[in-house]
Parts: C-alpha cells; sequence; structure tokens
RNA sequence: GGAUGGGUGGCCGAGUGGUUGAAGGCGCACGCCUGGAAAGCGUGUGGGCAUGAAAGUGUCUCGCGAGUUCGAAUCUCGCCCCAUCCGCCA
C-alpha cells in the first residue's frame, strides 16, 4: 500500500510505476480518478472536523451552563442539529475514504530504479553459478526416477488429496526432512536468522498485511465457516509476527527463517508446467524474512539473496539469479530475484526462490513501524523475504542434475549426513 | 461447544456520563548532581488525520461496529480477540 501523499503529490511518478509494470492500461483509469478521490476525502474531513468542533464547543458550554444551574435548552437544540449535520457528513467521509483505501489497495508497489521496465522478457540474468549438464537427452524427468526410486508416489496423492499434491515416501520422505534440517541448520547457525515454527493457518488480517488480499483472496485455500485461510507462504504468518508494533531501532535488522507447508490453489495454471513436482498446490519451503531500515533495506536483499545462493550451492546445483521485470515483479515488491535451478531432465530452468524487498508496502499495510531514535516518531519498517528453498523443484532437480547413468541419485555431500546416504538407489 | 473474567498510551496500570488524551509507575529524552557511573532530584514524553511555510490550530483515537445523550473510556446491543475453568481431543 502506497502513502496517499505520494499520490497527491507525485502522481506522475506512480502513473509512470505503472506502465513500467505494462499495467497502464489496467491502473490508467483508477489513477485518473485518484485526485478527485482524494479531493473528496480531504474536503469531507475539513468540513466534518468543523462540526466537530462546533458541536465539541456547544456541547462544553452546556455542561459549565448545567453546573451553575442555569437553562441550556437553546444551547442543547443547536447541539442536536450540529449533531445530525455531523452524521450525514461523517458518511460522506466513511464512503469518500473507503473509496480512497479501495484504490490504495488495487495498486501494486513501485518498482526501483534499476528494475527493468517490461514484462518477463525483459527480465535479466545478473549471474551465474555451476554449470549445467547438457546431456539432457540421457535424463529421465524426475517423476519417472522418483517412481523407480519408489520416493514419490503422484497416484496416491491424487487419490487422497487430488492432482498437484504429494505423496512422498521411503527415503523421499525422509529427503523431505534432510532439506529441512539442512536448510535451517545454516541459516540459524551461518547466517543468523532466529528460526521460528510458525501456524499454517492465518486470519484475513495477516492476509492483508502482506498484500495477498483483497486482491488475490481467489489463489488461496478458505476454512469452510471461518474467516481463516492456508497460507501461500510462511512469509505471511512471519512478516506479521510485528503487525501493529513499534520495533526499537537496535533490533534492526532483524531476520527470521521458517519451515512451512505452503498452499496455492494454482487455478488457471493447468497445462503449464504441471507435470511431477513442478507445480503443486501444496509444497514445503523454508522461508527468509527479513525487518529492516529504509537506509539499510537494498543490501539487506543482496545479503538475504546470498543466503538462499549458499544453500544451492551446498546442494551443487547449478543456478541463475535473475532480476525480474518490472511487470513480472510481484504486486507487493519492489525489487525481486528469482533464482532458477537448471533441471536437464525436463529441460528448464526452475524458479526455486523469489528474494524480494517490499520497501514499506508491506509495513505500511501491517503497520509495523521502528522509532529511528529514541523520542524520534515512528517510520515504517522495510521488509523482505525469500525462498530458500521451496523444496519440491529442488527436489526434481537432485534427482535430474545428480541423477546417474545407471538410474541412481547421488547425494550432494552436504546432505548426506542428514539424509544418512550418499545415494539414492 | 459451555461458563466466568478481561481487552486503556512504547510497557504496566488507575479511571462508571462533562477541561480525562486519560492519574500513578516503568521506559525513554534533556538537565542537575558526580572524578566518572549508578542512585537521587527536576523537566519533558502516545498515535493517526486535516490545515499551515512554520509555530500552531482543529479533529479522531481507551478491542471493533451500532445505539442512547447536548455530551460516552465510562450506559445499552451486536461482534472480535485474549485468559481461566468445564467438555471434547492429538
Amino acid at each position: 500500500m502506497h502513502d496517499i501523499r505520494l499520490l497527491r503529490d507525485q502522481l506522475d511518478l506512480v502513473r509512470d510505476a505503472m506502465r513500467r509494470r505494462g499495467k497502464l492500461d489496467e491502473l490508467g483509469p483508477l489513477l485518473d480518478r485518484a485526485e478527485s478521490l482524494e479531493r473528496d476525502r480531504r474536503s469531507a474531513i475539513t468540513e466534518l472536523e468543523a462540526q466537530q468542533a462546533r458541536r465539541n464547543k456547544l456541547t462544553q458550554e452546556v455542561g459549565q451552563l448545567r453546573k451553575a444551574g442555569a437553562d441550556a435548552t437553546a444551547l442543547m437544540a443547536e447541539a442536536r442539529a450540529a449533531g445530525d449535520a455531523i452524521a450525514v457528513l461523517e458518511q460522506r467521509r466513511s464512503e469518500a475514504d473507503a473509496a480512497v483505501q479501495q484504490m490504495l489497495y488495487e495498486l501494486p508497489n513501485i518498482t526501483l530504479p534499476e528494475v527493468p521496465e517490461g514484462g518477463e522478457s525483459a527480465n535479466t540474468v545478473v549471474r551465474a553459478w555451476g554449470t549445467p549438464r547438457e546431456d539432457g537427452a540421457s535424463i529421465k524427468p524426475h517423476w519417472e526416477v522418483g517412481e523407480t526410486l519408489g520416493i514419490i508416489d503422484l497416484p496416491r496423492g491424487a487419490k487422497i488429496s487430488g492432482s498437484g499434491f504429494i505423496v512422498y515416501r521411503g527415503a523421499g520422505a525422509r529427503l523431505v526432512r534432510a532439506l529441512m534440517n539442512m536448510m535451517l541448520d545454516i541459516h540459524t547457525d551461518e547466517h543468523g536468522y532466529e528460526e521460528c515454527w510458525v501456524p499454517l493457518v492465518v486470519n484475513r488480517a495477516s492476509m492483508t498485511g502482506t498484500g495477498q488480499f483483497p486482491k488475490f483472496e481467489e489463489d488461496v485455500y478458505a476454512i469452510t465457516g471461518e474467516d481463516l485461510f492456508l497460507i501461500p507462504t510462511a512469509e505471511v504468518p512471519v512478516t506479521n509476527l510485528y503487525r501493529d508494533e513499534i520495533l526499537e531501532i537496535g533490533e534492526l535488522p532483524k531476520g527470521f527463517c521458517a519451515f512451512s507447508a505452503c498452499f496455492r490453489k494454482e487455478a488457471g495454471a493447468a497445462g503449464k508446467d504441471t507435470r511431477g513436482l513442478l507445480r503443486v498446490h501444496e509444497f514445503d519451503k523454508v522461508e527468509l524474512v527479513r525487518y529492516a531500515t529504509p537506509e539499510t533495506s537494498l543490501d539487506e536483499l543482496e545479503r538475504l539473496t546470498g543466503h538462499s545462493e549458499v544453500i544451492l550451492q551446498r546442494l551443487g546445483l547449478p543456478y541463475r539469479v535473475v532480476l525480474l521485470a518490472a511487470g513480472d515483479t510481484g504486486f507487493s515488491s519492489a525489487k525481486t530475484y528469482d533464482l532458477e535451478v537448471f533441471a536437464p531432465g525436463v529441460g528448464k530452468w526452475l524458479e526455486v526462490s523469489s528474494c524480494s524487498v517490499f520497501t514499506d508496502f508491506q509495513a505500511r499495510r501491517a503497520n509495523i513501524r521502528y522509532r529511528p531514535a529514541p523520542g524520534e516518531k515512528p517510520k515504517f519498517v522495510h521488509t523482505l523475504n525469500g525462498s530458500a528453498l521451496a523444496f519440491s523443484r529442488i527436489i526434481a532437480s537432485i534427482l535430474e542434475h545428480w541423477q546417474q547413468p545407471d538410474g541412481s541419485v547421488r547425494i550432494p555431500d552436504a546432505l548426506q549426513p542428514y539424509l544418512g546416504r550418499a545415494e539414492l538407489r
């Protein structure tokens, strides 16, 4: 969510930001109305407050008269009239307010200057690590290896839940557990994150705080009969840990890592990259969340992205870091790096992490502030998060990149102690 | 699910219709004191919005919403949340 003052004072800047996202056709009309919506809101406030001031004054005089035992009937009538006027103005104010609020909820964040404008085709690879295998033709896709090895059971996942729900079995189940432990150990022991274990079910305020709601409510699973929702990412509960709180400057930057299952409807995505583990309704992920000051948040994004990269390096998986173009950058994000791993069996780069800085966009929604110095006014923090990493696609990558000619799969050294074996066969 | 008790400022905690935005305490800031610190003493200190160049002024805010009233933190109704007990249960 933006500061309304930005739309008031720098509408052109907002308009240009929407253009760079390729959203001007969609959001231009909304922006055209912004000025009049905001003007309405402010004139409603001004008139309302004038009446309120008048009534407050009358009311006080009534009190004094009555205390003195005098007759206050005339003043009381006048105050009542002011009250009636206030009721009307209040209605107008709340309508104008809601209109502005709704507009603010619809507008995505403004991407930073270094983010290329345009859509997905303008994404740029900023660096790469490792060497992708080129013998893809001889490599079986992960769903075949997984089935052969008896570690992934897609048919039974579909039977008990539906397409897009995975059953891991035997060493596959243990692989999930191993990945969780390895990632969390590295982030806590080496990168200094505080580990936390959060609810998978959150309320509406939390979903609104991180930007999922109101715009993307149809993308998440809701609990019938309750105003509760399954999280699409641990970003939601972890970022909302400090919703409506004021942090002390000494607490920043602050970093959390959390393992969680993630639930996504993925409606409308049918047919695209849906084989095997590539796009599923429920997957596991270790998430990193950081709270920072505006001064350091950009550096924090680099740091956070680096933390995610460490995991890929330990797993020996070749990857590239992609700076997303404005049009491909998520609604709440100001700048996003995707980490993509090459999966030679399917011949594709798989997005296994998305690391973003949200500037104050989420903090304003979730009302997360910090006090820059003792006695100073609170300011909004900057929030960041990144996957480190999403399991299902990592498992797919491991099964393909580390696949041996005989169909077995070598386990990366760093993972071996956690899995308790050096290969899957 | 049932019962009871609660939701007040950064935190704790008074306050049952009229200068109460809110006593007191903690914390924090500044000053005094001190060789320096602690303690002690003094002063100050919520957040949002509108307006204004600023100082300031106005307004809202005591979980949320509606109602009663000239006037609500305070009375009424509905809702939400928290705690405890009972029930159920991994």
